[in-house]
DNA sequence: CCTGTTGGACAAGATTCTTGTCTAATCTAG
DNA sequence: CTAGATTAGACAAGAATCTTGTCCAACAGG
């Protein structure tokens, strides 16, 4: 049989980032923000951490310039985002999170955290806390190329 | 700060799970399986492991029939897969992974498993283990409802 | 100033889902 | 045995989210 070990690891790995989102893109549906997908909230999250223009979005969430300005336009229609004009660059256009986005992260992260909490009850926290260094040194060196890059 | 412990688990999933096959689509792709996406290999072991017509894949995969339809077409067109009627129920096709198909997850399987490899010797087997452990465990309850199911 | 780089936008197309509708085959009461 | 419900599969249209390709305006350095 072609049974894998490492198919599995990765399964494992995919299963337990949608048993997080699954529960939480419900949630925040049911709190005023339907319409959110996951790609949405950890993009937003992004800006939040610094990420404040398409450009930079891009290289953070590793995809093309176009496909995190279509991002950035479902977030500022969702009122999550503005665009503001950068006085120190006129092509740049700065990104803010609107208090509604802070609102919506905020909830997300408390659904997530939420699930978190019910991990680490379920398993212990140290447990938890051990899982999340491993795979936090097991994913350090992933470091995503971009766009204008040809391998 | 809105920072998630949750949010920062979460992304440490998809990570590694992006980490692992992001290695293995290049690695396939030069060795006569090019077009070949992670989810298309996930799926035909779906149908290696006993998901044999199109709607029990959805079950299995989580997603509507249609789309387990157009996935088979996909693993069909490229030779994975061959559709067999079924000689107990004319509705059914019988899925068989074909000898290519059989090819396709053994390559697939050899290089997730040379990823878990490189993970065992850096964070050690026994660590590994641990981890695929509490995440089978955390994972478990995770029958997802599917199709015809509306909440 | 000229040239190369960067930030952003528009358009078109590919992928991969979805919903909606349909037919045909099978199962189950009565 | 047959009427109605269920199930398997298909076709079509559309939504979401990427991509490539092209373009222009604004900056940076000689």
């Amino acid at each position: 049989m072609e049974r894998s070990a490492g198919a599995a690891l990765a399964l494992l790995l995919l299963r337990g980032f949608r048993t997080m989102v699954d529960d939480v893109s419900s949630g925040l549906a049911h709190r005023g923000h339907a319409g959110v997908r996951p790609a949405d909230e950890f993009a937003l999250r992004a800006v939040a951490e610094g990420a404040d223009t398409a450009s930079e979005l891009a290289r953070r969430l590793s995809v093309t310039k176009q496909a995190a300005a279509q991002r950035i336009a479902v977030l500022a229609q969702l009122g999550y985002v503005e665009r503001d004009l950068d006085p120190a660059d006129a092509r740049r256009k700065r990104l803010r999170v609107t208090a509604r986005g802070h609102e919506m992260m905020s909830i997300g992260g408390t659904l997530l955290d939420e699930v978190r909490e019910r991990w680490a009850a379920d398993i212990g926290p140290t447990r938890l806390a051990d899982v999340e260094a491993h795979l936090t040194r097991l994913t350090a060196g992933t470091a995503i190329p971009v766009d204008d890059v040809d391998d």
